[in-house]
DNA sequence: AAGGTGACTGGCG
DNA sequence: TCGCCAGCCACCT
């Protein structure tokens, strides 16, 4: 597992991410990126995957509700197979089309802070 | 301190 | 439109 130590006064970009995946309700996903931006670093997606990938595939973390921007499972872990994270996010109600790629338009998650209401 | 890796994203041909 | 290359950020050695 990926050891992340920092200083205590200040919050590991690690932990962000994993706050902000949690935010992601059943049902819903987010691009790599769309959590980076959420973050305050929108360039920052590869530090997300990272972050992610440090989860090991066991946490409390709905890490399979994070695909990259094509709407797609861009997971690459050994231990879990991307036919997994499909499974799992089916079993929420998200569908993909034949392009193995999910309907942005119906399953993005938009933060409330972001949706302009609240 | 410097170099390398990775579950990303955008631009070019 | 699809495929490859470069840029980006965070973390590790």
């Amino acid at each position: 597992m990926g050891n992340v130590k920092k200083k205590p006064a200040e919050i590991p970009f690690s932990e962000r991410v994993y706050a902000a995946v949690r935010r992601i309700p059943a049902g819903e996903v987010a691009s790599y990126g769309d959590i980076a931006a959420l973050l305050g670093t929108p360039r920052a997606a590869r530090g997300v995957g990272w972050a992610l990938n440090a989860l090991d595939g066991d946490s409390s973390v709905p890490w399979w509700r994070v695909i990259n921007k094509r709407g797609a499972i861009s997971i690459r872990h050994p231990d879990v197979s991307p036919r997994v994270q499909r499974a799992l996010l089916e079993d929420e109600g998200v569908e993909f089309d034949e392009n193995d790629c999910v309907d942005w338009a119906k399953v993005r998650w938009i933060p409330e802070e972001l949706a302009g209401n609240g």
